[in-house]
DNA sequence: TTGAAAGCGCTAACAA
DNA sequence: TTGTTAGCGCTTTCAA
């Protein structure tokens, strides 16, 4: 970082003003004489002025950046989520810091912990693990925080998200109506809230009401070769319908049964939960809980937003609509 | 952004010495006596003090913040690539403010101009669109930049790439063996240097070194819509062999392909040049130019370490090794 | 090894 | 409508 070439002070001597009117000039308050302001705005483009946002953030105490919690950068789930959010942050001119937590290096308190540091006025967090202590960090603070995907336990902090159980429930009908009755269930982190507290209860309480009595949990199945290699265990757990949270591990799913020479639907049904351009392009295509997740990320920063500015929030919990998108890894009937 | 609660005065008052030396235990300047230091450690553990990031960097003029430029935040390509940035960043300790431009309310030069106002100690671009105002724009200021995966047409500004001709002239070369001999380039952005100056190039230099006359060169072609779409026009143009710029063009050529009941790779033989995942998921599995886009990002954003540092860089135009990896969309003969 | 003090570039009372 | 001035919280000479 250089010594700025041109500063507030510049621009003030040369437009015979005193800082406070330039200052006035950048921020567009209303209170300078048009004539004075025209002739800032000239001296400002002349000497092409640029306000050091840096100093701006320390005199203001905004800083006009928001961070962004990822879990991974190379999942399309969170990479369509985070274009929701890049969007309205432009629109109201936030830059966005982003920390992804795979890496190890950094544990999530961390990470919030840097964020706050470098005083960003929000934060929008997406991971589905939330500890205890990270619900503590977000409380102690007074920068607002919104989760987008994902809810805490007691949802004591705002978020966006869709009805899981809801959805779930309506997946697993769409199998059971297809004559599959032996249902699965596929999920990554077993502790993530939307997993324990919403599908698996919501799938628990489908088997419950169906008189279903084979319970097939699955957890920690996080990627592709995970749900690869699970396929052998759902063949000998007589599986015959499953839903899978992730995209990948469905798709690894998907690909073993294929390679084994089994019929998809026929001899395993499948739904996937996210959506992603990759549950769309293998074939068969599969079957999937729509999530509107550019949407969910851009009511998310929106939300953010008025929290930042101070505004009441009348909702700060949020269900989006989903689709249940009918393809061919169900039999549909 | 609140009131801050604890700051360096507080810590210096609490331990008795001056701020100069809370800063310099801070920064772990060696100048303290071992005494002083620790006593000033306690404090700061004591009361919690975290530094403000947004006054260090105002004060010493170093943010520790870089600016990523990426074309779309939904694209493996560049999720990958962003990943060895982020791990390696997160090692020399900076942050990374992300800003995609696929959104047109703000040009490249704009967006650029943001970042620099922000005061990031560097940059790292990848977008192939690079016109000329933003290498100017690049070279009018003193932050150093890396392209990460592209570059620009004079080879002016320091860039991390694999050999693009190399690549495809070796994938060019698998397909003729194969027999083929009506092949096709399918780009993405015509006038990116990549395409026109690297891949074009390599093509035409091809078909004329194995006296091919019938040159197929279809440009604009971005996703996957793009290439489900251009298939028909691949036929019509007796194409029996292509290489796609892009997976998800890739994948929508062999998917159309796929839906008009023709044999992949024995009708047309497809090489993709980037292998994300999408890429290996499809069946028949694409042969693609792996490219290392992890290692192209980690080595990326190191350059750029030793730049921020004033460092002597070497080799400023760095070409990583790619494979060709033979999957089930050639003939591999 | 430590401290005093000037300043980084800007905003925001407050006064005029 | 405009200017004066005191910070924002920190780093960094310079002197002791």
């Amino acid at each position: 970082m250089r010594k700025q070439e041109v500063t507030i002070y510049d621009v003030a001597r040369e437009a015979k003003v005193s800082m406070a009117t330039v200052s006035r000039v950048v921020n567009g308050n209303s209170n300078v004489r048009k004539e004075t302001r025209e002739r800032v705005e000239e001296v400002i483009k002349r000497l092409n002025y640029q306000p050091n946002a840096v100093a701006q953030g320390l005199a203001s105490k905004k800083t006009t950046t928001v961070g962004l919690i990822v879990p991974e950068l190379t999942n399309l789930y969170f990479a369509e989520l985070s274009k929701g959010i890049d969007d309205i942050a432009l629109l109201y001119k936030y830059n966005i810091i982003i920390s992804s937590i795979e890496n190890r290096l950094m544990k999530e308190d961390q990470v919030i912990q840097s964020l706050l540091n470098k005083q960003v006025d929000g934060v929008i967090y997406m991971s589905n693990r939330l500890p205890k202590e990270v619900v503590d960090a977000f409380q102690r603070t007074n920068t607002p925080v919104v989760l987008a995907g994902t809810k805490d336990s007691r949802e004591e902090l705002p978020s966006v998200t869709i009805d899981y159980k809801k959805a779930d429930t309506e997946a697993l009908n769409l199998m059971f109506n297809d004559g599959k009755k032996n249902l699965g269930i596929v999920v990554g982190d077993e502790d993530a809230i939307v997993n324990s507290d919403n599908r698996i209860l919501a799938y628990k309480k489908f088997l419950k009401d169906h008189n279903l009595t084979e319970e097939h949990i699955y957890t920690n199945v996080h990627d592709y070769s995970d749900g690869y290699n699970l396929y052998s265990q759902l063949v000998k757990d007589g599986v015959d319908g499953v839903i899978v949270t992730r995209d990948s591990s469905a798709v690894g799913i998907l690909n073993s049964a294929m390679d084994a020479g089994k019929k998809i639907p026929e001899d395993l049904e499948i739904v996937t939960a996210s959506a992603t351009q990759i549950a769309s392009v293998v074939r068969p295509a599969l079957t999937t809980i729509k999530q509107p997740l550019y949407d969910m990320g851009a009511v998310a920063m929106r939300m953010l937003t008025k929290l930042m500015d101070g505004e009441e929030v009348d909702d700060t919990h949020i269900e989006l609509p989903y689709e249940l998108v009918k393809k061919q890894s169900t039999l549909n009937q």
